[in-house]
DNA sequence: TAGGCCATGTAACCGGTTACATGATTAG
DNA sequence: CTAATCATGTAACCGGTTACATGGCCTA
């Protein structure tokens, strides 16, 4: 999925600037697609523009520069139609916290501690996001997003708190002495059923 | 996060060749932190190697095309924990089924049956490829991202499977009253529709 | 006998980011 | 007075992918 599609969908829900569109992807309701620059999202505009798939109207403000309102067409939404309809790339989840928690034996654990805290945050903030977004958005047929989403933010920082002191007693070298071999996955009951909506 | 810190990352936890390194990037353990393939591993391993961070090993192998297996050193070490060291950026999750998701008035429900089943059968793929990979990893302090990994990925899936029919539901542009208008994001209203067919 | 697995590597390409240029307005 | 927000756009760069070249072995 690149940023062509991503700017469809987002003018397929509603008329936006490239500059809104940039918002969008990278803070808003569409975050979890691509998230692209100004870089990107311009020269995609003039395209779609080029290849008649979206129409342009100025809008002088004041106060303001003038802006580039951009709406989508019959043939953009064909356009849309016709990506979505092939099936989905499986979803992709990357987090250098992970990474560090890999490598725990490498950071000591004031650090991890650290690192922790400095994730957790990251998670609490988004979860927030998303409950002003869910706030925010009205009724529509997209809407269950928003819940999926808070849902698994939940339960992903659930876990994370509850198995704080875990991870980071796992930092450090030390643990690694035959003196006391830590209970790892037999021990480690993944949580069944926590729910978190 | 790059290719080169994922190559420390996995040589420091044991030998590795270009190849190995891949499978274990994409398909293994380490596909939560980028995912590479062999034009930048390559590549990256030769560059590890030039920098004297890393060592490499020929091994003939009968049957078999003869292999490089790199080792890391106390200054590949050195890097990786530096670089384990500065604040980890902001998980990334990406899904196009949430995109379809998003756009489901677009696509009628048969299509977004198909893509809801695609998607959680690929859910239940992973969910099970992580018991597999727990069952076959070995203690180690690193070894709570299965557990955390697992975790998540069910609750994704029940949250899903619990939600089924409420999605399919949402295809289609029948289903909602016509009093609704595409959903104004911001709360900002959108603008009269300019139809340049 | 076709295709997949092992195994290494290169070159062309490309989709994206970063940094820059420009400039008025408002909030701290 | 400074920084941020609004707003558009370009050019250089870069990290990565795709496709290719090579070749033996094993399985269907």
């Amino acid at each position: 999925m690149n940023v062509r599609t991503l700017c469809l969908a987002i003018l397929h829900h509603r008329e936006a600037t490239g500059y809104e569109i940039r918002k969008l992807s990278t803070e808003g309701a569409y975050a979890y697609f691509v998230d692209a620059s100004f870089g990107s999202i311009y020269p995609a505009l003039a395209k779609l523009e080029d290849d008649g798939l979206v129409s342009c109207r100025m809008e002088q403000q004041v106060g303001k520069p003038p802006r580039k309102v951009y709406s989508i067409n019959e043939k953009g939404r064909a356009e849309l139609r016709a990506n979505l309809q092939e099936p989905p790339k499986r979803d992709t989840y990357k987090s250098e916290f992970l990474m560090i928690g890999m490598c725990a034996e490498l950071i000591d654990p004031e650090d991890m501690a650290r690192a922790f805290d400095h994730h957790t945050e990251q998670v609490r903030g988004e979860v927030q996001h998303m409950e002003e977004l869910s706030a925010a958005m009205p009724d529509g047929p997209g809407n269950w997003m928003q819940a999926f989403g808070h849902s698994c933010l939940n339960h992903h920082l659930q876990w994370l708190m509850d198995n704080r002191d875990m991870i980071v007693a796992s930092a450090g070298s030390s643990k690694l002495d035959a003196t006391q071999l830590p209970p790892a996955l037999d021990g480690v009951q993944p949580a069944e059923t926590d729910e978190v909506a």
